[in-house]
DNA sequence: TGACATACATCGATGAACGAGGTATAGTGG
DNA sequence: CCACTATACCTCGTTCATCGATGTATGTCA
């Protein structure tokens, strides 16, 4: 399991970047981000939710209620011209970071 | 600059790595942060001191107050062996962070 | 009918960075 | 010699975000 403090700097891109795979609502959210990360980022419900209502806020993504084909009522995410602005923004920070730790952890190529 | 969030996931390895090149203090830590990242990481004061107390605490790093060649008072810090072994899962924790972003940023090659 | 997965939500407790404030010494330029 | 800057440590109140608990429903399967 990841560190609170990794899984909240990687919660931020990590929902704009499966939303950028298409559209997406809560609970499957959670499922895509614990399987690509092989069961190591478990997003409790308590976090999740109001991640996604900041980041409608800040109108990164927008919600639909949408009945799914199972009959159930489900609020469907989807990224916004900003929402992928933003995940550039995000992808850029974090890639500079890893530059950060990879210089100390592997001097000779640092280029990753 | 980084997110708040990114700075707090980012310390601890940061901190924990610069450690690893050999013992060193406060101010020096901080500068060596902020040269590795382009200016990026500007620690506080007012986290940095914590976050140093908070690692001796949890007996991954040891201080020693000594006097520098310049005659002032330091504290030096210094890797311990369970510092080490931090160091290793902190790695290992980011690494597989960054790998599950990579799955969405670069699906072909994953393997960085 | 009961259990479980799905699906959304809020809220109080906890944890951590940030900014402000404090103390003090060494070096530099006028 | 004095002012300023960089160095060097520290603490504390505010702010912000996750975590765990709790609540409400519905669909599915035995």
């Amino acid at each position: 399991m990841f560190s609170r403090e990794l899984i909240a700097a990687s919660a931020r891109p990590l929902l704009l970047s499966i939303l950028a795979e298409g559209e997406s609502y809560g609970y499957a959210l959670a499922q895509r981000a614990r399987q690509l990360s092989q069961e190591q980022v478990k997003w409790t419900d308590g976090m999740l939710y109001p991640v996604l209502h900041r980041l409608e806020e800040e109108e990164l993504i927008t919600s639909e209620w949408r009945e799914a084909e199972t009959g159930r009522e489900r609020k469907y995410y989807r990224l916004t011209r900003d929402g992928r602005r933003a995940l550039e923004k995000e992808k850029a920070q974090w890639l500079a970071a890893h530059h950060t730790l990879l210089q100390l952890w592997n001097p000779k190529l640092a280029l990753t």
